[in-house]
DNA sequence: AGAGTAGCCTGTAAGC
DNA sequence: TGCTTACAGGCTACTC
């Protein structure tokens, strides 16, 4: 699914691709009512039309377009959305939600399975990044920030990472990946967690978070072997990521841990599976030795 | 105010 | 075999 690596790994292909070039048209499937946000479909589709894209960003999950004429065209991929950059005439995929074509021959094309995915058009996007916590890969965000953030909340560790929040960019797969690099247990209340274990867990969502973006960001949900699959991240070219096959955790229910051999499990947290090794995550301190009985 | 959860959405897979 | 149900999850809106 799109979090921070998928949504930087577009940006950088975007900002490669597409800076400089104009809309010259852009059209919103009727299928697809509540992909644009805050204003009529069609007050959407005449403000992109003549727009030159002169710059391309990231925030947290969200991605942004800056405009001519001081517009920003910002995106939110959710689950499913995934951006294509096609020649005009290439055949269809299945699943397009929107379309918009440039003025060198290609289109970028909206795929999304689930209809989850949201754009706007604003001449302001500070309103919709509001409530946004600090870029997990930024300079500023350190172990003594991420301890201000987790002393003051009582819930599961893994619940605030995925709190936006809290920290932008980190969604189910990479929190997963971050506690296992960190050997916390998912469900430790995050207040609990002792000055080391905040250094390790910091380290571990940069490694996570970093991996993921040096592999062209987790397609975990692709049939393999299917050249454009649209059941989870692509890439602009259509292709998938390369990081599912260097998770530790994630998706790895019933499978050897990288560590330790053990079987890793799967559990229910805040609406989402959790996986986790238990041995080298485990909820409680184990004794050092074996308790002695009778 | 922090914490917990239903609902949005659709294709796949498991269960009867 | 064919139908029903559960599941995947980012985020908002809602309740307690």
């Amino acid at each position: 699914m799109p979090e921070l690596p998928e949504v930087e790994t577009l940006a950088r292909d975007l900002r490669a691709t597409v800076v400089g070039r104009k809309v010259t048209k852009a059209s919103v499937s009727p299928d697809a009512p509540r992909l644009v946000q805050e204003m009529p479909v069609e007050v959407f589709e005449a403000g992109l039309r003549g727009r030159r894209i002169e710059g391309v960003s990231r925030r947290g999950k969200y991605l942004m377009l800056a405009l001519d004429k001081g517009m920003w065209w910002v995106l939110h991929r959710r689950m499913s959305g995934n951006v294509l950059l096609r020649p005009v005439k290439a055949p269809d995929e299945p699943y397009i939600r929107a379309r918009f074509r440039l003025d060198d021959g290609n289109e970028l094309r909206f795929v999304d399975l689930r209809k989850f995915g949201t754009m706007w058009l604003t001449d302001d996007p500070a309103p919709i990044l509001a409530k946004l916590g600090p870029e997990p890969l930024d300079e500023a965000f350190t172990g003594d920030v991420l301890r201000e953030t987790l002393k003051k909340r009582t819930t599961a560790i893994k619940a605030v990472l995925l709190d936006q929040a809290a920290i932008a960019g980190v969604g189910n797969l990479y929190a997963d990946e971050a506690l296992h690099y960190a050997g916390i247990h998912p469900k430790r209340p995050a207040k609990s967690l002792t000055k080391a274990e905040v250094g390790h867990l910091h380290e571990g969502i940069v490694r996570a978070l970093e991996q993921g973006l040096a592999n062209l960001g987790s397609s975990v949900g692709n049939a393999a072997g299917e050249e454009v699959s649209l059941r989870d991240h692509v890439n602009l070219n259509g292709e998938s990521g390369k990081n599912q096959e260097y998770l530790v955790a994630y998706g790895r229910e019933g499978r050897p841990c990288r560590t330790c051999g053990t079987a890793i499990e799967r559990m229910k947290l805040a609406q989402r599976s959790a996986h986790f090794c238990p041995q080298c995550q485990p909820l409680r301190r184990r004794r050092k030795r074996a308790a002695k009985r009778g």
